[in-house]
RNA sequence: GGAGGGUUAGCGAAGUGGUCAAACGCGGCAGACUGUAAAUCUGUUCCUUCGGGUUCCAUGGUCCGAAUCCAUGACCCUCCA
């Protein structure tokens, strides 16, 4: 049978090739081999929890110049359920994505459903949030979910914790990761999907060294950094970074899982992180808001009511070159899906040029000019840090 | 011509003697959002020099006190002729 999905290659973990080191910084460039292709590192990826990048076919998110994307073994479970997409042909014919998928093991639903949920050595018990049953999800179960679906890489089922919290919680917290991360490693077994771990230990050094030490006793194909943007200050955010990138294998390819603020991708690249996702231009995008070389604008504000320029002069995606503010004002305004598109296309590329952008500074080893001729743009007169906080706290 | 009902902030709509500058919804104006329980959530929305000022169709009245009661007028709606 002819696949209308163009596989590269059937049987291939993701295979990460460093470049090159920026010479005054940890930056790296790199590419990631994977089935569906060759893709340069620094990378980010859009998001589609629910197996769609929300209001963009996948045509369009081809189009941004996107490599993988992101998808989301929690919601897949509950909705369709993973035997449905394996009955499909796996998730990339499912939903029509011949690039490649990464899912999210359900681990920053442990975070984010914060209300009714138990977090036991076996694994989470959750409210589902579609119709409150109770659902236990254990290391296995993800894996095993993920190993259906059949994502190009899975990710260990992980405890995302909060901020603040205390050191002794993070211990325990880090060292039941570090279990369960192996009990997954144990279970997998779809010989094309890789596997990462999960670095966390929050803000503590010593215990980000010893959680990436003990994940790379067990052996992933790739590591994330993980407990990061769940309110804690940009600068904390930064460190939690630099003390796991300090001790990562400089062989594999590193993801920062859930940063998508521009500062915060190019702080987290000059600290040595390959892969970014965010749900952030998405929904920023569903809510209205554009980011622009001259910071992020709010496109409902009455101001750009007869503003007939484009969102920003100097993008190059569909949206800009032939929409106006003033347009897609009112179809945000009146609540028009084609206005919700038009932001995420226009938010997703700016993302994604700012990575094609870093890239090309490490090539010129000068990403320190390059950040802070961009905050001199995107912030103006403002300070960047200004005690802001990542994500949505607890 | 006769009989009822109605008129409240930008709009819709509660309120029927004091705790009413007046619930609630919409609309408006702003804000938040970082591995998506999020096309969601929050604030604000008569004027103000923040002391206060002026409101509930209009005018006059009752009362210590009126959006609320009475009188007259204006306009709107329904039914009967």
């Amino acid at each position: 049978m002819q696949c209308s999905l163009r596989k590269i290659s059937d049987n291939m973990k993701i295979k990460y090739n460093l470049l090159k080191e920026e010479k005054n910084t940890n930056a790296r460039l790199g590419t990631i081999e994977t089935n569906y292709g060759t893709y340069d590192t620094p990378m980010f990826m859009p998001v589609g929890t629910q197996a769609t990048v929300k209001t963009l076919s996948p045509e369009e998110v081809k189009d941004l110049g996107a490599g993988i994307i992101l998808s989301n073994t929690y919601h897949l479970w509950l909705r369709p359920g993973e035997d449905i997409v394996d009955k499909a042909g796996g998730l990339h014919k499912f939903m029509n994505w011949d690039g490649p998928i990464l899912t999210d093991s359900g681990g920053f639903q442990v975070f984010s459903l914060s209300k009714p949920k138990w977090i036991s050595e076996e694994g989470v018990k959750f409210k589902s949030h579609l119709n409150g049953e109770e659902l236990l999800l254990t290391p296995e179960k993800s894996i095993e979910i993920q190993n259906k679906l059949d994502s190009d890489i899975a990710m260990s089922f992980d405890e995302c914790i909060g901020f603040p919290h205390t050191r002794k919680y993070v211990e325990e917290s880090v060292e039941r990761t570090l279990r369960w991360a192996k009990r997954g490693k144990d279970v997998f077994n779809n010989p094309r999907q890789s596997l990462f771990g999960i670095v966390q230990g929050a803000e503590y050094e010593d215990l980000r060294k010893h959680c990436v030490e003990e994940l790379v006793k067990i052996g992933f194909d790739g590591y994330s950094i993980g407990g990061t943007a769940v309110g804690e200050p940009k600068d904390v955010q930064y460190q939690q970074v630099e003390y796991s990138c300090k001790y990562l294998p400089k062989d594999k390819v590193r993801y920062l899982m859930g940063v998508g603020d521009p500062i915060d991708i190019i702080e987290n690249v000059i600290r040595g992180v390959d892969i970014f996702d965010c749900v952030a231009p998405t929904r920023l995008a569903r809510h209205g808001h554009a980011h622009t070389k001259y910071g992020k604008i709010n496109v409902k504000n009455n101001k750009y009511k007869d503003d007939f320029t484009p969102i920003d002069e100097t993008c190059d995606c569909y949206a800009c070159k032939h929409y106006t503010k003033a347009y897609i004002r009112h179809l945000i305004v009146a609540d028009e899906t084609f206005g919700q598109r038009l932001l995420s296309i226009h938010n997703i590329r700016f993302l994604i040029k700012l990575t094609e952008d870093l890239r090309e500074a490490i090539k010129n080893d000068n990403i320190l000019e390059y950040r802070e001729k961009f905050i001199k743009d995107y912030y103006g007169d403002k300070d960047y840090l200004q005690n802001k906080t990542t994500g949505q706290g607890e």
